[in-house]
DNA sequence: TGAGGGCTCTGCAACGATGCAGACATCATG
DNA sequence: CATGATGTCTGCATCGTTGCAGAGCCCTCA
């Protein structure tokens, strides 16, 4: 049997449906006499609101979308809780999809038929769609950004700081008394922003301590996964004067580079210091532990939701670059037994 | 401006709304000149059909719910990752919710204002709901139920044979000589029926070596987190005759009795053999890298959804245990310099 | 020539809920 | 007793789309 309607509900407790919208909303003022007959009914039939039909009158759905390009990509899983839990705070749903660093798919999101128009609006960590796109698929669903890509006041975008988040992480190393620090993750290429970013602090940072970087110590990876990481390592490794500390720019990589190290017989962090960007979880229970930088996750998420739900409201001001913090946690692969439990 | 609807473009082409209807979703034939004249004003205006409407008016969305007690442990991130694939390519999108191992939160789903209702299907890997709860609730949106608990037939269920699995795995420590094979993740109480399967085929893997379980070498935990695997491998290395081989009942807790193993000063897999269940990833990238049971997460995901699309097109069977293959990946932790790369 | 059949195109009703305006009964007040 | 205020309850229109039945029109063929 299908669900009952309020219509149902209505005949059966033989009065308006209007009244037993009353009744399931709270609404108007109702006998307490309707009120219990209504409610046997509703009972009685296990009458549930169908939520559809309620979202096309009232025009909103009470889901915003979270859209990232991996979701077993711990980052964004850990992410996605937190964007669960702020949306939540405010009675929205999070409907979470994936995009595979696929830009089709990414594009597809803005096309004709996309599933957007479902949501009151949009959280997107975009991999490959340009600022042009975005603005050329018009205003239907607002959207936040996160994370990537600069969109130089187009849109709503919260991040941290990248540049200074290398920066921080490359000097840790050079304060350790490293001196050659290699960089694994660049991508030298149109949708790299973020890792050009990364870059460009990793290079301030060497600059600012006087060195000069050593490009063959940049190694470049087209996308951030445990995998190459371990393969940058490698090449790292097979170079005549190997790196004694490296910076990857994200934990996975870092994860990734330690396994080569390790089985490559490398000590860390005495041989390789090696530090990370993200603070997953895993890194904590590593082995050795990943010094990291902490993006605040909760505070991205907040802001993020906080920023989409304004300007679904329409009260939202113009769009932002929203820089949230972020800190150096430091653990054994860079301090080794030093380092804090 | 709000979105374009079909009155504003069949008003702008000269038509009538169904025509234009039509032409936005190819059915019936229309002319070459009309369809053109349509066609540009959708441009013109930019039309996206709304999608809620038109899931009110075909009674479906589209959507299913896969709902998880968290997102962030790595299992149910690849588990989703393989859910939305499964789904895409039946045209249907993945809305994913973490129920915080919160009863509560589980039980609000199958409340009465429950936004299921949104939903064509749920897929719920349920922590604390019963078979009663379930039942009771009617059969509003149908359900299909992964891994967890026992519901002996009145609801479709996919899970890997967990009693086997713990055997297999528990075998495996044993084939390699160890005697003290003690086991992290008993859940000795209601809701913890999964734990419960993965002991039982401990037991029985103990049993067939002509052994007796020695009870103090089997320590429960609450949920399946790294740290608990870090406590209870630390508890374990406190007594007075600490175990040569550890089966943790999944991964993490692997990863976190491993950590605290090598806190410890202990090799492994020399003084302690460790092996988990799930195949994580990150579990091939630790130090040592982790043997495992590995369910066949693409084969659930995808048994999964194609019952619950039977379900929902009502070609469903009746509800049935669906088992999938698991295999044991032997890795460092049990095999050392001698596993395979 | 006119009956029949295809092809286009259209209007109406409906999905299930809510906003609005107003009907009706009751009651207090002057 | 008339008036208006108050408190309940109802019917109608509507959200934007699609299903259905049918209206024209043109063509074919007997």
């Amino acid at each position: 049997m299908a669900g009952a309607t309020l219509r149902d509900v209505a005949k059966r407790a033989n009065v308006s449906i209007r009244t037993v919208s009353n009744v399931v909303n709270g609404y108007a003022p109702v006998s307490d006499e309707l009120r219990a007959r209504v409610q046997a009914a509703l009972d009685e039939l296990d009458y549930r609101p169908n939520l559809i039909a309620r979202n096309l009158k009232q025009g909103r759905t009470g889901m915003i979308a979270l859209v990232v390009p991996e979701l077993d990509v711990p980052y964004f899983a850990e992410l996605a809780r937190e964007v669960i839990t702020a949306a939540r705070a405010h009675g929205y749903v999070v409907m979470i999809d994936q995009t595979d660093g696929d830009g089709e798919r990414e594009r597809e999101l803005l096309g004709r038929d996309s599933r957007a128009t479902m949501f009151d609006g949009l959280l997107l960590s975009p991999l490959t769609v340009s600022a042009e796109e975005l603005r050329a698929r018009g205003n239907r669903v607002p959207i936040v950004l996160l994370g990537e890509h600069i969109f130089n006041g187009s849109f709503h975008h919260v991040a941290m700081d990248n540049v200074a988040a290398a920066r921080d992480a490359t000097a840790h190393l050079l304060g350790l008394g490293r001196r050659r620090v290699a960089a694994i993750g660049d991508q030298p290429y149109a949708t790299g922003e973020t890792a050009q970013l990364r870059t460009a602090g990793y290079r301030q940072a060497l600059a600012r301590a006087g060195l000069e970087a050593d490009e063959r110590l940049i190694v470049s990876t087209p996308h951030f996964h445990r995998r190459l990481g371990a393969e940058a390592m490698e090449s790292l490794l097979a170079l005549p004067e190997p790196p004694d500390a490296v910076f990857c720019y994200n934990d996975l990589l870092a994860l990734g580079a330690m396994r080569a190290l390790t089985r490559a017989g490398r000590r860390i962090p005495d041989d390789v210091a090696v530090v990370g960007i993200d603070d997953i979880e895993e890194g904590q229970y590593s082995t050795p532990s990943l010094t990291t930088v902490a993006p605040d996750k909760g505070e991205i998420a907040r802001r993020a939701v906080n920023t989409l739900l304004e300007a679904i409201n329409g009260t939202a001001a113009a769009p932002a670059e929203i820089t949230v913090p972020h800190r150096l946690i430091v653990r054994e692969s860079t301090a080794g037994e030093d380092a804090p439990a």
